[in-house]
DNA sequence: AAGAGTTTTGCAACCGGTTGCAAAATAAAA
DNA sequence: TTTTATTTTGCAACCGGTTGCAAAACTCTT
């Protein structure tokens, strides 16, 4: 067994118990090494009796691998982060990779996150986040750190992998599910205005919009993805005038939109129309209903692991741009279609 | 500038390109080492050049400070984790130290954990939890590493440190705010059953009625700290028999419950009065404007951090066991006191 | 200009591991 | 049993840094 002060045991010792070369330790600690079962076991031996465990990051002094991964992230005030936290974190221990956090807060200059990725020798990043500015997970490949782009947009530059979704068909898609509600005043309720993912989606929006001219359209935007900027938004959208169906970029505004539509006794859907975007656990609580566009989540955080592990492996890299599809979740705040 | 291939530049290489030993260059990036100015801007320039950032991970070999801190936490399901997370990283990013996740996946056995933040030669954990089994943070300790429990319970071990609230004393000050609204039949609806922070809550709520035998009191768990928990337990609650009002041990379980309640045409705070626990973000949004009991976040985060930072400067180890007030914000599903 | 005091420098050993290589030990073949 | 092939072992060098120590290079006095 295994009691001890502080000072962690190490190799040599271990060698030294169990009267072995330091070669032999390292080996049998070694998945596939050349070791005879006789040494094996008795380096085991000495190892328990002094908990020893191997000190990964000496080891990765000489195979170059620390198995540690950058997870870098803004959004911390969006519930539907804590969702894509647990995925990462789980889906990456279960490949045997350490998730390093980076929480942006405030200022978007990478190159400070480059810096300390750089000095604690992480094996690649991935950058979590759709409102991040253009480029920005350029930084880190410029600097030789492999990366991968989760909810992020594709892009020409062959070494940045992108695992998200369309975000211009998503809003293709909230546009054509208003229009077969049979609305003809739609509005747009944004994020924040310069995120890709607001962008995109309102490109999407207004692009099927554009073949029915005699359809109006209201587009504006929350300054963040909060419950006050969805509420306060739509408060003022209320005085100066109301589209029969709106399209938020995202739950949490959707959610404050409709407690400042219900606020006003307007009724949902029967006198205006919502229809979210992520399908975050809330949306489907019993007392929100919210029919929203779902973004395959566990898909996105698992195509974007797999793309990891293939680049630390097989060093064959493929450059990987994949979007995947969203669909609608069907719920109580758009009027149920025939 | 910088621009290279993946290999990352070594002090070495440093050395020879600016003309010095390379005891010089790791003395240029050391606070306070013995350098003239001469030959540290000859360093900066040429590392400038190379794009180099020091290997924290060697270094750490020498020094025995790694900069990273085991963050353990299992509970990657309530909302108000992502406030906690959030918090964490961004306080030891303050104190220049890096948060390594560990995501509790089901199995509650610490070894695993153990031997993953021996391997990576953590500086300290913090275990960020109050569901945990009794004793859970006594292994981390064992195997040499210190540790400060976030939310945690008090232990008369002297080596474990507790940051928390007082949970026995927030049970009696619900069970007193019930009382001052005249009340004579209160339930309690606790998280998990077996979590010490449940039981903690439930042993004060009691411990206030027990001098008040005429009013009835009723005890229920919902399993899970989930919406979904919150609502099927209070709808069973319907069926069963109704309390006048409800003391729920967290937020989420407390808007499951009220939706359940509303469902069934019950009207808060009319006819039932509900009080929760955390006064997590969402508790006050304009829909839901839950009367909760503050746990204070912030001060219990920043106080594991400075007791995380005292334990590895200066290496007098005084345990440190402190419980914070909490206090009750009232809102709109209890009647206002007079 | 020489001597004393101070600052800066490089050498070499070390931190805790890994690994190529040749020698030692074992197994298989003759 | 000897020879040959194979497996196991230890040596020593290395990964990228840090640091005690003595020598070298500066100051500043006198």
């Amino acid at each position: 067994m295994s009691q001890h002060s502080s000072k962690r045991a190490t190799l040599s010792e271990v060698a030294a118990l169990a009267g072995v070369s330091r070669s032999a330790v390292s080996r049998a600690f070694t998945e596939g090494a050349s070791v005879s079962v006789k040494t094996r076991s008795k380096v085991e031996r000495a190892a328990q009796e002094l908990g020893y465990r191997p000190n990964v990051l000496a080891r990765s002094l000489t195979t170059r691998k620390t198995g540690l991964v950058g997870l870098v992230a803004n959004n911390f005030h969006n519930p539907i982060f804590l969702e894509v936290f647990d995925l990462f974190t789980r889906q990456l221990q279960t490949v045997g990779l350490r998730p390093l956090i980076v929480n942006l807060t405030e200022e978007t200059d990478p190159q400070r996150s480059v810096q300390l990725l750089l000095e604690y020798q992480v094996d690649a990043v991935v950058v979590a986040s759709s409102t991040l500015p253009v480029g920005f997970a350029d930084s880190f490949s410029e600097a030789g750190i492999s990366v991968v782009h989760a909810f992020g947009r594709p892009t020409n530059r062959k070494d940045i992998n992108v695992i998200g979704i369309d975000n211009i068909e998503a809003g293709r898609i909230a546009a054509r599910r208003l229009l077969a509600s049979g609305y003809n005043d739609v509005g747009f309720l944004g994020g924040p205005e310069k995120a890709t993912s607001t962008r995109d989606r309102l490109e999407g929006f207004l692009d099927v919009l554009s073949d029915y001219p005699k359809i109006k359209t209201r587009v504006h935007f929350a300054g963040d993805y909060t419950f006050e900027a969805g509420f306060d938004e739509m408060a003022s959208m209320i005085l100066r005038g109301l589209s029969q169906a709106y399209f938020c970029a995202d739950d949490v505004i959707s959610i404050g939109a409709m407690s400042a539509l219900r606020r006003a006794n307007f009724r949902i859907p029967q006198q205006i129309g919502i229809i979210g975007f992520n399908d975050m656990e809330m949306a489907g609580w019993d007392n929100i209903r919210l029919t929203t566009i779902h973004q395959p989540l566990d898909q996105i955080i698992e195509e974007s692991v797999i793309c990891l592990t293939g680049m630390l492996t097989l060093n064959t890299i493929k450059t990987y741009q994949k979007l995947l599809p969203c669909h609608i979740v069907e719920r109580d705040t758009l009027p149920a279609l025939s």
